[in-house]
DNA sequence: CAAGTAATCAATCATTAGTTTAAATACTTG
DNA sequence: CAAGTATTTAAACTAATGATTGATTACTTG
């Protein structure tokens, strides 16, 4: 085997991760596997594609070893293939985030037509939940909230979130958070709460962001 | 905008990230930019293709924001768009070489063909090669070494080798190395070595892993 | 074991990406 | 400003990818 014979070879095993990451469904399903695993139609439903899409989709994440399968009776259950999967993930958005202007202008945007821009930075929103200051509420599915979430938060997921609302307090400020910053539960959560007089702010970053600034989780309410 | 739409748009561009490592060549490419700023041409050599087709790819790589392109007279000179790239693209063959066991027997199928197996493992070599015990050995291009190096390294371009034998000592070990893992010339230039009766061994890693690593780096000899 | 459900597979089609070759552009230097 | 060099672009072709649809497999449950 010649050198060029080698370097090929091992950039052509690069490629294959690399082509891995080159699709935009492939990429919001690695999101959504950063919350917990799932199974393939809850993925499929969770992305908007078909099941055969989804199940496509998964086959060629398999292949680049970045999620695994486990069959439990009638359902395939995918997780990622480890928690350095979850860290790349978060590296990669970092990186597509720092060098993509086209992502800031988009959430702008899209923010700018809901009613949900904040009075109070990011890092001082921060501060105010893990002081405990404001009420933490998890607006993902339950489970998601079972898999871990931050400490004190309470759950209700969004779609419950109406029904329950006399649950919440209303002179103590409820900050929101779910998946991450592309997602929308958390905006939805906060335009609802508002609706109904209530101080309410949005986290933007989600419980795999917290857990890679080193923060503690909690498992179990 | 509904928030199916700005999903799409957001992922579409994490996409574009993606895409624009979904192939060798340019992976490759990327990981020689770690070295340092280069000309098309230079690229086009060192990653064994057509002027154009490197042209191209660096066109897609631009497209993300992943590299810089100044002209400067007659030539183009590419640099990665800022040191976030360079840990990103070792973020990304750290997270391929752990879950691609494809990449590890190549190497070792490529190295058992050249006779430079280490009898000391990579560790200890790192300590030696920090505490100045061995002597180290930068066998890449000049401008490659001007660029940054390990502190101390004697430059001795590959391409040099053979005649300035003499200016290496025979009692104290050697220790050379290059642009990083996938990169030829260290194992070349250890055949070299041995070949002569110099007790010579391969750093596995190249400057890029080194300044990941929080060690320092010299950039004038 | 038949019916039903979850997931995968296979075939098709439209789109996109990569390579090659040749032509065009941009700049320098005599 | 003509000749030469570095780079980009364009056109043509082939290969690959992703979405869609329908069929198939694997498993559970009545």
């Amino acid at each position: 085997m010649d050198s060029r014979a080698f370097k090929d070879q091992i950039y052509e095993q690069f490629g294959r991760l690399g082509k891995s990451l080159a699709s935009p469904k492939r990429l919001e399903m690695l999101d959504v596997l950063c919350q917990g695993p799932r199974t393939v139609e809850s993925l499929a439903v969770a992305t908007s594609q078909t099941l055969a899409n989804a199940s496509q989709h998964l086959k060629v994440l398999r292949a680049a070893r970045l999620v695994e399968a486990e069959k439990q009776g009638l359902h395939v259950t995918y997780r990622l293939a480890g928690t350095e999967v979850c860290d790349f993930f978060l590296a990669f958005r970092h990186l597509a985030e720092s060098r993509l202007a086209e992502i800031e202008r988009t959430t702008r945007l899209f923010l700018d037509g809901k009613n949900v821009l904040e009075a109070v930075d990011q890092a001082t929103l921060l501060k105010r939940v893990r002081s405990g200051e404001a009420l933490v509420l998890d607006v993902r599915p339950e489970q998601e909230y079972r898999n871990g979430h931050i400490p004190g938060a309470l759950s209700v997921p969004l779609a419950e979130l109406e029904q329950r609302l006399a649950e919440l307090p209303r002179d103590r400020q409820v900050v929101a958070y779910c998946r991450g910053p592309y997602c929308v539960m958390a905006v939805e959560a906060v335009e609802i709460l508002r609706r109904h007089g209530h101080k309410a702010a949005r986290l933007e970053i989600g419980v795999p962001d917290w857990r890679a600034l080193g923060l503690p989780l909690e498992s179990q309410p």
